[in-house]
DNA sequence: CCCTCTTTGTGCCTATATTCACAAGGGCGT
DNA sequence: ACGCCCTTGTGAATATAGGCACAAAGAGGG
């Protein structure tokens, strides 16, 4: 599939990259703010704190930036990086949801550094309609459909309680928004043609935890963990092991 | 390596599992929730949002809990896969940073849906230290090694700005907390036996960007992106093409 | 102008993750 | 007591990601 005339630049780059370009976007950008004029795959990569094969795999997935027996050259990487990523036009985003995370978000500066221009910010409270936050007068969640067109809108931020994230979710894609970026804790239906990302704080609390439970329990010898299995395996009381039907 | 008798439950869960398992265990805990007494691999797959397959193999790891011709009972799977994320013991947590992020954070009431306990805010400000924010008056950043020993800290949350993340993170591996979330958009340095993880809201936005850009991409002629590429992958005016060396 | 030394770009091998498809298990109706 | 039918658990096939190790590119010195 796609396989029509090999192109200097294959468009077809993994995820894998893609979740990492902006890593090292940072990186650089951090670099260039320091006048270093180029950098080696392999002094990047420790910055971005990843291997240095893959640092340059994933670039090689650009084009041949990089000057062998040199290393490469950091403004022009940063321009290639910000370019594959799509951060040389501007992106218009709505944050829906204007309660504690909200505001976080509104005012979290560095918002991609360049690239994204917070446009609304909407919540349902009547309450909290019109309060100032970020420069940006909250707005009523009826104004949604308005906002969207008026603002040109291209990514929606669902910031609100997992009850009220679906609805919000469907009216952003009725409205045309096609990616989507949801901090509710609930999983969201879209069409196959709307790109969702979730980002959920407990869950990743969870992920914690169980890498530190790991830990504790080499802590103790292995005797220990047959005997804990033994009986942590057994169901809580009151717990039937046969199920009723549905 | 790791093959010593084979136990009922190996111990060696993928983790690609074990970033699934939270989704999996708020969707069971969702329909305990309803009341609702069985649920199939089929139907939970589609709550979750993967594919049925994934998910028995997924809780295969945890040990065979399903029951063929009928599914899963959820009270007992609620149980099973908290427990295998170490949820049916208590976690501490302190939070460092107490800006709009960190006092979000700290009000997000359903931080995991019990199993963690938010208890303490530091801050280095002195100016909001003292604050009231969620039951919690902010301490300041002095204690740390104090809180972290007087509380039990199993879990580091970093929301400071950059700058100051690397040098938070350190006195918190030096107090001895081994498990970090980190919010900073920067990538912390820790031993091997320190586990981080970063939640970092503009590097989801620009995957986002990227995607978005891509069905943009699709929408022009393919004549259309042949020129485009022509002309993009020259660099900016004044950019040199050959870099100069370190 | 050639030789040396550094660093890229990538072929190839390994590991991890996903998905299909089906045999085996077990409840439930008769 | 039997057999049907639904659903699990998993082997095997495929896909994606990671990383080693090296040939080839190119800068810079002599």
């Amino acid at each position: 599939m796609t396989s029509r005339t090999p192109r200097p630049r294959d468009r077809g780059i993994p995820e894998a990259t893609v979740a990492r370009l902006p890593v090292y976007l940072r990186a650089l950008q951090s670099l260039s703010e320091r006048g270093i004029p180029t950098i080696s795959s392999e002094a990047l990569a420790t910055t971005a704190g990843v291997n240095s094969a893959k640092l340059r795999k994933d670039l090689s997935h650009l084009g041949s930036y990089g000057t062998r027996g040199v290393g490469y050259d950091v403004e022009y990487l940063v321009y290639q990086v910000s370019r594959e990523l799509g951060l040389t036009q501007d992106w218009s985003v709505a944050i829906v949801g204007a309660g504690n995370l909200g505001r976080a978000l509104a005012n979290y500066g560095g918002f991609g550094s360049r690239g994204f221009r917070i446009a609304a910010l909407l919540d349902a409270d009547p309450n909290v309609v019109g309060d100032k936050v970020a420069g940006l007068s909250v707005r009523h969640i009826d104004t949604l459909e308005n906002v969207v067109e008026a603002e040109d809108i291209s990514i929606g931020v669902i910031a609100t309680p997992a009850a009220a994230a679906q609805r919000v979710c469907d009216r952003f894609v009725e409205a045309g928004v096609t990616s989507v970026l949801n901090f509710a804790p609930v999983v969201l239906n879209v069409p196959d043609d709307v790109d969702v990302r979730k980002v959920d704080l407990s869950i990743e609390l969870q992920i914690l935890a169980f890498h530190e439970q790991r830990k504790a329990d080499g802590d103790v010898g292995p005797e220990w963990i047959e005997a804990l299995e033994a009986s942590a395996d057994d169901p809580p009381r009151g717990m039937p092991p046969t199920p009723r039907n549905i």
